[in-house]
DNA sequence: TAAACATATGAACAGTTATTCATATATTCA
DNA sequence: TGAATATATGAATAACTGTTCATATGTTTA
């Protein structure tokens, strides 16, 4: 099974996950959480880059479970959702550095 | 090192390495080629598509290095060019089937 | 409750991209 | 060499996407 051609939808859906890492400013924002939990605020600081832009592709990332959030008071902290998100950038690090 | 931010510059090649991902024409043609080599005019039937727009998709997956060529002939038989192709998009089917 | 702060959202715009059509290039074979 | 076949390429178009600006929502604290 592990090799056969996955349905058609099953490909769509692997295209949109991979859209998400297609844009280098979201790749940052994955990067930037690697180590820890941040506010949308510090991260915005931290790329140089308007509080809008980074809301707006923080959405996408949870909208594709990539990272999950956690209220506290005003800020709204956001971490990585799950160890493939770490992979992927790995496994594609591996090519692109080779 | 492995854990430091890349440069960047490798974050855009990054980037733009999982925008080749990020389509489904090109995600299904990589898929024809994990078994085995296809000359394009297979692939185009056999994902029934102009031979065309696979030709175009063909360019764009042999520029970054995911496909190769081997001309026999009339046709030319492409087959994927790296290891890593298919790790990326096993991880990737992982997180979307999980 | 009002002001201040943090984040989210909607509309608009500019830039990018996948597909198609028409045609060019390259190879074989009669 | 000329016809037939396989593949590549360029231009055009339609659809998509990232960013910005303006503003809304939600939370705290004075």
């Amino acid at each position: 099974m592990k090799n056969s051609i996955p349905e058609l939808e099953v490909l769509f859906e692997l295209a949109d996950l991979f859209k998400v890492f297609g844009d280098s400013t979201r790749l940052r924002i994955m990067y930037t959480l690697f180590g820890e939990e941040r506010s949308v605020g510090e991260i915005a600081d931290s790329l140089n880059m308007e509080q809008s832009t980074i809301s707006h592709q923080l959405r996408v990332l949870r909208t594709n479970k990539l990272v999950k959030i956690r209220r506290d008071g005003k800020q709204i902290y956001y971490s990585l959702d799950d160890d493939h998100v770490k992979k992927i950038i790995e496994m594609g690090l591996d090519h692109v550095l080779e």
